[in-house]
DNA sequence: ATCACGCTGTGCAATATTTCACAACTCAAG
DNA sequence: CTTGAGTTGTGAAATATTGCACAGCGTGAT
């Protein structure tokens, strides 16, 4: 009875997708092995940190010669990764949802932006960075056809909350937000919130407070 | 010698950043007070949570009143805002930094965008959301001038470790890197990466095991 | 005036996260 | 084979962050 009541925590989950891009970077140098204290650069951390967050992902190293790298990609998208590729819903096609297309166009294993939708019938039917963008009464549809299971939230802030609130109804079960407004909900929904002007605050905050 | 060795936290930072822009919008609404359990809500915390928070600004609650808004928008903005507007630099104009441009153009107190700077001669004065481009050669001369401490770094993985030590070595003091890459820094100054990969990634995870 | 209610401020406990530090291991060289 | 340098895995300490719980206070009702 092994049961795996190991909940790997957010921060180390961040780290670990961290830790993948790099290792890929890395393979496709030719690099085949890496230390902790190499990873630990990349993510400001400590080694021992490292070795921590790699041991949630079943602990695969080797004394005095490292970590296998495509090894350690396998492992951690083991974890990270869905066994099919991941269908992306877009919410809002905006000056910001239209960035977030383009920016998550790269060849991305995993998972995809497969559909975009607005509430701006000159926007239906339009074909953005490949993605066609449809009006929000077909997004239950759609989030059925094609199991989308995660959305990302770039409406204005006065429509985040309904929307997001439209996203749970329709079994939306994780929802990335860049809208200036935190989401609550009591469901067991995950909402990550990005919060662009409270990171740009807190960065000139510290800019005069650091030396 | 009360001196104020009250170093406080990142995380309480962007909460005062979130609890100001809440506040101002119930400003507009005409409300003139607002207790802890109701800022609580907005970010997922505990009522608790938020006097502490509170108390960080000068603890100017009232018993049975809660607190009053417009004085909590100046304590908050006294911590959180410098004494005159804040100048700030993107660099990068590309798809996400022209949406930053756009994101970052309503009407910011204390904060604001004032110039652009990219490596493409093809955008050089161009003019975009009411914004100039320049070329990065020109960007010492702006620091300068504009007295820009703060920047928002758009660019590409492939450089975005060059050009934040470019950035550092011109002096300055905060930045809010969107590549996809963490920056490392010996010195002083703050940077904070908004990872948007890691944070999908991280709400992908979660879509899978969240109930 | 008195009382009950609801909220703030905060010591302290609980939790989460990071770092330290060291035994165990691998490898290469002598 | 033995030694030494360098790395991993991890218990335990250290630190950071959050939540509990309650004393104390202001307010409005009686």
């Amino acid at each position: 009875m092994t049961r795996k009541e190991n909940r790997i925590s957010e921060k180390t989950i961040e780290r670990l997708s961290v830790y993948r891009r790099y290792l890929k970077d890395l393979n496709k140098k030719g690099k085949d092995r890496v230390y902790s204290h190499e990873l630990s650069q990349i993510v400001s951390g400590t080694a021992a940190q490292v070795r921590r967050d790699l041991m949630e992902v079943g602990c695969n190293g080797c004394s005095s010669k490292g970590y296998e790298i495509s090894l350690l990609i396998k492992e951690i998208s083991k974890v990270l990764d869905c066994s099919k590729k991941e269908n992306i819903a877009l919410i809002g096609v905006g000056n910001l949802g239209r960035a977030l297309l383009g920016y998550f166009s790269g060849a991305r294993d995993n998972y995809d932006i497969v559909a975009a939708f607005d509430n701006d019938p000159a926007k239906y039917n339009r074909i953005i960075c490949g993605r066609r963008c449809y009006s929000m009464e077909q997004l239950p549809n759609m989030i059925d056809e094609l199991k989308i299971s995660t959305a990302i939230l770039a409406v204005p802030a006065e429509s985040a909350e309904k929307e997001a609130q439209n996203l749970i109804d329709k079994g939306i079960k994780a929802i990335l937000n860049f809208a200036p407004r935190h989401i609550t909900t009591g469901s067991g929904v995950f909402i990550e919130t990005l919060d662009m002007t409270s990171a740009l605050e807190k960065a000139i905050y510290f800019s005069r407070k650091n030396t």
